[in-house]
DNA sequence: CTGAAAGCGCTTACAG
DNA sequence: CTGAAAGCGCTTACAG
């Protein structure tokens, strides 16, 4: 046995060598009866598959990473992450706490719905083409250390643009293939997943425009450096130039895509009487505020104010009335940046390319349709 | 230069030799000055890092854990996982549907919302540590050889009991260190990680027994062979004891952990007059269940029946009345799993030991606390 | 179809 | 403090 020498061997499993000896054949059989089975006798592939199993083989993926030349994982870099708090000594030590009529515990879960549903479709995505799936989150300080180290141990990302800067999105695309999920441009040099805000948003105005008969609308912006926002409004002034309306070149008022924003924005439209008959929300989160202000100053919903949303949060299943919404495929959207990944991982020369998806327009009542009795 | 040979380099960045070469140093040099600084003089530690910056070099993780001896990743191991469904051609070209009415899409994101608390506490926990995460998902075939894949490429795997059998257990744990979450018996040769269900269901009891004033208790089991409701209902058992009540043996009626079940449990009990004043629920999809049925057959809660879940899902702060509950630290769950995965793979052969976490109970109306208009 | 051997890019005792 | 060199466990042209 020429190999082994100074260094004792720390790693318990067997490896290639010790699957060679036990089957009789050299090392690169073994790896042959591995990756590409086909190439080898019938005879010699039961001898190796016997003595894998009989050793319990399991390949060093770093080892086979180094020699391949690729790691065989793929990155999805959450760079919106909230670290998770150390628990108290209490937690820690199985006491019970007593917490008397506890306010929500999280105002908004969406952003850890979003990032399990992407994880999922990354995952069937990854694991259906023999790929790892590694979380890299973004480090408290030293972000571009933290993607040199990322782009070490991965052959490609996927990453969420809203969360990272242009900058650091450049850099590590210098370094390793780069998919970028949503947010606006997608003109740049970067393979794309995006979905179809506009279209979407252009969808659900029509609807209220048509269905419902209505003219008087308006529109609840998000913040105005928010690539979905402007989508989103494009889309409704889209709906509204088809419709041969006015189009305005704002939206009626902003808030910052949060509940409370979108109540104070409410709050002042019915102040100054600028309520419109349908009020269009950039996302869910304002409309529910807008929801909360008209009940509490006595408007009714849908009757004189309709109401809708966009993003499909599950706390619009449970608001009165139901909102009406948009829904993006997340796990699609996870789904098809990998599978975007991985063709480029396979043609590194092809042209950046974007792929969108289409989005769900979900009608419920809070835009007049299935008119039910809405006070319970 | 020495290296280099017949085959073409692929991988594109700099490596150490890249770097040793600009830096006029030798390799060692360099790993010294990334891994261990302080060994390095100040001047030779500084020409280094230059040399780092402007190749803009990140050493290739399957190199270093190939020499070192390790990944430096943990693998998480969701068995519970639900691929994601492939996307009809209309969403893969950015196409808009319409859905009128649409039902729940689905019926509980719980799982989804374990899953990421639990992965955002685990990458806390690593991150401080310097270890990257891996998802680690099973196989819908041959979950035996995935296991193996996953063994090849992490140190060490966290997993959640419930999921994942016995067998693969300990196959699994035989390569590599295992932690395992949740789940029953902590008596074997695993590291732990619990809840402190039992615990947490005895508080509340006790808090339905002496704040209320109740005495006619019942339990609404889950499966039987659910090691957490196996915990809760001896919780149950517990504080009924140290109230001097009867103890019953048995839950009064069984569901599976889901809503339709706790309204067929509810029924049942209610078509044979069996309901008790106070009906503790095994979790919170089951307790929902029972709100809704007792809503139906006119039975207020909490005014003729007190109803209480066990999870603190996200739903339970809509019900009407909101649902008393207990919550369990999800996030700190993963953090404590990685943080005792590691210090065992720091001390392999320490003792396995079994940390187990307090919860939270969360006392809302459907208690009988805080007495609102609940029919709005 | 199979084997001998080089090479992947690091880390780390061992000398100096 | 620094360097020369072996070794980590695979893959993969290259011969045969």
């Amino acid at each position: 046995m020429a190999r082994g020498g100074r260094r004792a061997k720390r790693s318990r499993g067997a490896t290639v060598y010790d699957v060679a000896n036990r089957a009789g054949v050299s090392i690169a059989t073994v790896s042959r009866v591995l990756r590409e089975p086909e190439r080898v006798t019938e005879a010699t592939r039961a001898a190796v598959l016997a003595a894998v199993d009989e050793l319990s083989y399991a390949p060093r993926a770093s080892a086979r990473g180094l020699a391949a030349g690729h790691a065989g994982v793929i990155g999805l870099y959450f760079a919106g992450f909230d670290p998770v708090e150390e628990p108290d000594p209490q937690v820690m030590h199985g006491g019970i706490t007593i917490h008397d009529d506890p306010s929500m515990r999280r105002t908004d879960l969406s952003a850890d719905l979003y990032m399990s549903a992407l994880t999922r479709g990354a995952l069937t995505a990854a694991w259906k083409n023999n790929t790892a799936i590694m979380i890299a989150i973004p480090a408290a300080i030293d972000e571009a250390s933290r993607l040199v180290s990322i782009a070490g141990s991965v052959d490609g990302l996927v990453a969420m643009s809203r969360s990272i800067g242009e900058e650091a999105l450049l850099q590590i695309s210098r370094r390793i293939p780069l998919v970028v999920i949503a947010g606006g441009r997608t003109d740049d040099q970067f393979d794309h997943v995006t979905t179809n805000n506009r279209a979407g948003m252009t969808a659900l105005t029509c609807h209220v425009l048509q269905v419902h008969g209505v003219t008087n609308v308006g529109y609840l912006g998000g913040p105005a450096d928010s690539p979905d926002d402007v989508d989103r409004f494009a889309g409704f002034q889209d709906a509204l130039a088809s419709a041969q309306l006015p189009i305005p070149e704002r939206p009626l008022e902003r808030g910052d895509f949060t509940r409370p924003s979108g109540q104070h924005a409410v709050r002042a439209l019915a102040e100054q009487d600028r309520l419109p008959r349908a009020l269009l929300c950039g996302n869910d989160q304002m409309a529910l505020g807008a929801l909360d202000v008209l009940r509490a100053i006595g408007k009714r919903v849908p009757d004189d104010v309709i109401v809708t949303g966009f993003d499909g949060i599950e706390a619009t299943q449970f608001s009165i009335p139901r909102l009406t919404t948009v829904h993006q495929p997340t796990a699609q959207l996870g789904m098809a940046a990998v599978d975007l990944l991985l063709k480029r991982l396979a043609e590194p020369d092809r042209e950046p390319q974007s792929v969108m998806l289409g989005v769900d327009v979900l009608i419920r009542e809070s835009c007049g349709c299935h008119r039910t009795d809405t006070t319970r």
